[in-house]
DNA sequence: CGCTTCTTTGAATTTCGTCAAAAGGCGTGG
DNA sequence: CCACGCCTTTTGACGAAATTCAAAGAAGCG
């Protein structure tokens, strides 16, 4: 629809999404994006919502978590700005698969199913770039499911951080810090372990030098540290 | 390219990567395809190989596997007859990301990358298809993660049993049967436990009569035993 | 300043992986 | 047809990493 914020379609434009598209075909993205401020603890979807959209992120971050039958919650992963997130449940059973809840006050712009498969129906280039997104994010995950089925803890929260880091790191005169908050039981959502021994890792980690976490900011200080825990065979 | 088996594109009309495509659109699929006979335990592709092309396994069985940096091996998926594989790399980094290797003698299709990206930008509903089949993996994967992170052995094993049955299982009399031969190995890759683990739980399980498994072939003979050892919350 | 939320830390318990070894199957070749 | 060898499976004992249980300490917010 409209924004209040008139530089907005040229942040599309750098998307992964929307890549490799003709100047004319930005124009019609950015005509039929919905843009949205989001406060902080904003719960954008729920798990099992049929109004699905397609969504992106231009500032702040989001964490999509799962909730199993059992009640056992799992942290899929944390969006960061640019990268989009809910759209793969478009394409599939109609319904979100996940929870979405801003971590901190974010902006979004998000499409309706119907807009968003008659730009793909004319611009082919854009569900190919959906393909490349999701073919990068399943060789991610499973990644995870490499390391959680052979690695132990303290390996595993490693490769989380180093990922966050990735994704969302940002440099500082004192290492790498990442954009968003983080509690000691997010990290443990995405790590495959319990808040305990992921509380229990990263005191140790502090204590080490190889790491700062202020009031859920976490900053790697030593990034070559990390990354040898991470890779070294020799645990 | 050619086949000496005229069926084929009848088989291609009903494999979920060429949904609603139009008669013709089928045509030009079937002509750029190339049909191989691969014997048993063929090695299809190699994880890092860069020859990549879009694969499809009419009959048979393929086991696709990875291997991590530290020597650790996952099995990532099984594919039987009608499922694609292989397809992603030609979006992504362009490298295979797995190996894959016949467990039967079976018979598969493939197309170049320039054949398929040419087909997709002809019909984009191929691109859309390609979405959804991937969208659904993705989801599998970290059903799989959630799995992992919360739940013990024997529930992992309940947990892909039930699914290589939807995949790939055949009604019998006795029960449901898996199309391709499966070590125990494969099931403890496939699990996220080791071979040991595997075998006692198998080993129990067939004592107690869920299950049946001779020559590698597993027959589930209680499906509903196995499901609410999967579910059961009370475990 | 009090309350809620998050984090740290200790101790006991347990699941599961590791090590070790033997038994079973299947195909091949003599 | 039998014997040998390889691959797969089973089973036992042990140890260790990590979850669970429990509780107190910090820190931010209203």
């Amino acid at each position: 629809m409209t924004s209040d914020l008139p530089l907005v379609p040229q942040v599309l434009a750098t998307m992964e999404l929307f890549l490799e598209l003709p100047p004319v075909a930005q124009e019609t993205v950015a005509a039929t994006a919905h843009v949205r401020r989001l406060p902080k603890d904003t719960r954008i979807f729920n798990q099992g919502d049929a109004d699905v959209r397609a969504h992106a992120l231009i500032e702040g971050g989001v964490r999509i978590s799962q909730l199993g039958s059992d009640g056992a919650q799992v942290v899929v992963r944390f969006i960061g700005p640019g990268e989009m997130f809910g759209t793969v449940a478009l394409f599939t059973n109609g319904r979100y698969p996940a929870d979405a809840v801003t971590l901190v006050d974010s902006l979004e712009v998000s499409w309706s199913r119907a807009d968003l498969f008659a730009l793909m129906v004319r611009y082919p280039q854009i569900a190919i770039n959906i393909i490349r997104i999701i073919g990068n994010r399943l060789q991610e995950v499973q990644d995870r499911v490499r390391e959680l089925s052979t690695q132990r803890a303290e390996r595993r929260v490693a490769h989380a951080l180093l990922r966050l880091a990735r994704q969302a790191g940002h440099n500082t005169t004192d290492g790498t810090a990442i954009e968003f908050p983080l509690r000691r039981k997010d990290l443990a959502d995405i790590s495959g372990t319990t808040l305990h021994t992921a509380s229990r890792i990263l005191t140790a980690w502090e204590k080490a030098g190889l790491l700062a976490s202020r009031n859920q900011r976490l900053t790697i200080r030593r990034p070559a540290e990390i990354l040898r825990i991470a890779e070294d065979a020799t645990d």
